[in-house]
DNA sequence: AGACAAATTTTTATCGATGAATCGTGTCGC
DNA sequence: GCGACACGATTCATCGATAAAAATTTGTCT
């Protein structure tokens, strides 16, 4: 749709170390829990202490990071407990976001919906077929097709917290694959609720859907976090 | 519930310029569009650069302050549009909300919804018979009532969304409120969603939830934003 | 040894100054 | 008359230095 990477040294300095603090707090790269010293980030993304720090604001304020007032700053940290009420959230309100789509439904829409799992269903999920390593374009388009459900509900509120809670999710489960990747036939899961949208039936799209993410907990869950 | 206000001096200067700045933002001191230099506003809250630009920041993450790169900060702007999908929104998540709330009733939940609104129904919405003068105490108390509203819907972040979207609405309030205030008979409708909830009847309560946000809206556009 | 207090080190929060980009304005050429 | 360009004035983004807090170590006394 519109020019996508290579934000390298483009935008201020605050801009790229909130995207590279950001990246790596949600693929794990910074453990839950750990604490984000100002000196220690500075040295690490290469800047000084006001982006570093204009970037951990931004951040606390989505809930990335802690912010503990006078003592710096601290990963958000993770649970089981977390884990589960996000997933159930995330069951209500696309499934909300879902039912509004599917009352607004457009063919527009649903050849976006379409294209998005044909471009998924064309890319594997692992960059190697006998180990799992993390592939950026199936990562890309998989987000993708996600917003694209819920994209016609018709309120960029909705959107945006569904976005919001599929980066959560998306945290958790790649926390979760660092200790054990489990093979799984996602794409079936996927055609499932297309195949349920096109239909117009709205039942059957939000029950794939609580099914998918449900699943998706499970698995986490059995990781051992 | 635990102490109140005099975040005077207390915390961080940065902390205390965003909840200053947010809270001018709300009620609509700053005109929605408007620039927020940095110097403007770091001679009007008496700091230096640094925290006003954290807290700006923070506020931008959240929403009210649009971040320009490399030209500064601006209000974040309104639209009839905007409120329209903003009262869609609420009426849809709260909805969700109430109805998971009430799936999960408990005494205690219904007692602190009953304490609530009798708190409400104790104080004036303004300070003064004969005009409008807005009552800090109503406002806090409202907020409060429509907060234990959902509070019982068991996810923080929906509990979280929920509030977002309240301040967002009240920020449209304040606006309107700034260009003629219409008398109205909030307190009914308070009670008709306190009713049902003790009714358990989760269809009545819903209704009474969203009629409310619908005539709010109304009276809101109505005031010619 | 354990508890407390003082002294030291580390880290955070904030300031003032500077480099960098944007904006406004007036001039020149066509 | 009007757009392209250049120059100055603002304003933003960023740095390095410093004051203020917290964390850590050390030292002393019981």
């Amino acid at each position: 749709m519109n020019t996508v990477s290579a934000p390298e040294t483009s935008a201020s300095l605050t801009a790229s170390t909130y995207e590279r603090l950001r990246a790596d707090v949600l693929n794990g790269h910074w453990t839950p829990g750990s604490k984000l010293g100002i000196e220690a980030l500075r040295a690490h993304y290469g800047t000084g202490a006001t982006p570093v720090r204009e970037a951990l604001n931004r951040l606390a304020a989505e809930g990335w990071v802690q912010h503990l007032e006078q003592r710096g700053f601290a990963v958000a940290s993770v649970s089981e407990d977390a884990l589960r009420e996000l997933a159930k959230t995330r069951v209500w309100v696309e499934t909300l976001a879902l039912t509004q789509g599917l009352q607004a439904r457009t063919p527009e829409w649903e050849e976006r919906l379409v294209l998005a799992l044909h471009r998924l269903s064309k890319t594997p999920r692992s960059l190697y077929a006998d180990r799992y390593v993390e592939n950026p374009t199936w990562e890309k388009l998989h987000r993708e097709f996600h917003q694209v459900l819920v994209s016609q509900c018709g309120s960029r509120w909705l959107i945006g917290f569904c976005e919001q809670l599929y980066d959560q999710a998306h945290r958790y489960r790649q926390l979760a694959v660092k200790k054990s990747y489990k093979r799984r036939h996602e794409l079936d899961e996927h055609k499932a609720m297309v195949d349920a949208v096109l239909a117009g039936n709205t039942q059957a799209a939000c029950q794939a859907l609580a099914g998918h993410y449900e699943k998706t907990a499970d698995i986490i869950l059995n990781s051992a976090l």
